[in-house]
DNA sequence: AGAAAAAATTTACAAAAGATAAGTTCGTGA
DNA sequence: TCACGAACTTATCTTTTGTAAATTTTTTCT
């Protein structure tokens, strides 16, 4: 993917409201930034990041699904979905310097601008208005990391799944039941009785 | 609380411990921030921030234990309990610029240092080191949220209090099982049965 | 120390979720 | 377009949780 299509991305109007939380950052900055990254495609159901790798990949989602996961006892456990402007990348291998336990994998066809954490880190030392960025993003990811939990913490599986009907409408025919239920923390089963009753109680 | 206090605190091998990510600070770059602090002692059962409030304190607490949490219809959630070392702050006020919808409490008696975010902010903006450590702050925040959540996900009620006892050991003689149960996700009388559940099992 | 309040536990019952299995629908690729 | 497999739904049974109320234990305060 050529230069040109970098440039159609960050003059969309999606791009521009991410943008206005940092309008601290010159576009020179920016551009500093964009220019290490790698554009790479990367297919539905293909994994960017796999349990058991050390990878410090980080990955800003241009377009596309991606979807956060734990395998436990042949259980599969959603954390998260990933989607355009939020970053995917190994929080055990950053942060806690580890192998990590987490995969993620394309629920659609998906297409990433590519970072390496170490030659970031490179970077924000060269520019402290990018190490603020990086510090601003990651404060961003902390708080919606707590509204996703507190749900899980506030609501019962049937109010989990009508808060996610309004607060992701866009997502809802994006993410597949069964990744949806393991999301919100039950069997599919389950959630297709929870729908059910929904339903049934607005005939 | 005079400033032999804190140089006894910062020479405690507990708070090395902590230090010892934060190795590329220079010990000026350490008295700059605490100087900005203030001493606080908060009584047990007194609130730090209370919900409703927009408060941009940032607490670090040296000494004691807080919970974090939220009302709801009456019933009161925990979402973590902050110990030594970790710190007690409104993601809301400081990240999302809203009024406060959580609570901090102090379950035993606590001494924070405590700073304004806006007077932290200025700080790090004279002193990139400073600027990285709070970055570096938040990633390990972000990290310990994520640990906290996965225990929701992957694992039953009566796992998550197993985890609990073999995880914070120390903690458990220091949360009421009201709070417990609450932070558990279930019931105060859930846990009862959890608790007779596993006793049993090991008589 | 003793009284009052709060916390923890126990019990009974109702509601919801998990496990399993079987049946149906939907999509994708040959 | 057909066939196969994956995804979703339905049904049954078991287990666990929630709610409410009563009882015991612990903590707090005078």
């Amino acid at each position: 993917m050529d230069s040109l299509d970098i440039q159609s991305i960050l003059q969309s109007s999606n791009f521009q409201a991410f943008w206005a939380d940092y309008d601290f950052l010159k576009i020179e900055d920016l551009m500093a930034l964009v220019n290490t990254g790698k554009l790479q495609q990367l297919p539905k159901n293909q994994h960017f990041i796999q349990a058991g790798e050390f990878s410090k990949k980080v990955g800003f989602i241009l377009e596309g699904l991606i979807r956060f996961y734990h395998l436990k006892d042949g259980e599969e456990y959603n954390l998260v979905f990933k989607h355009e402007f939020q970053m995917a990348s190994s929080f055990e291998c950053i942060v806690l310097k580890q192998a990590t336990s987490y995969s993620y994998e394309a629920l659609e066809d998906t297409l990433l601008l590519v970072f390496d954490y170490d030659q970031m880190e490179e970077l924000f030392a060269q520019n402290q208005r990018l190490e603020r960025f990086g510090r601003y993003f990651i404060q961003q990811e902390l708080a919606m990391a707590v509204k996703v939990f507190e749900k899980h913490l506030f609501y019962s599986p049937e109010e989990r799944y009508l808060k996610f009907l309004e607060e992701y409408p866009h997502l809802m025919n994006r993410v597949p039941l069964k990744h949806l239920a393991s999301f919100m923390g039950v069997t599919p089963v389950s959630l297709s009785r929870i729908r059910k009753r929904v339903a049934d109680n607005r005939n």
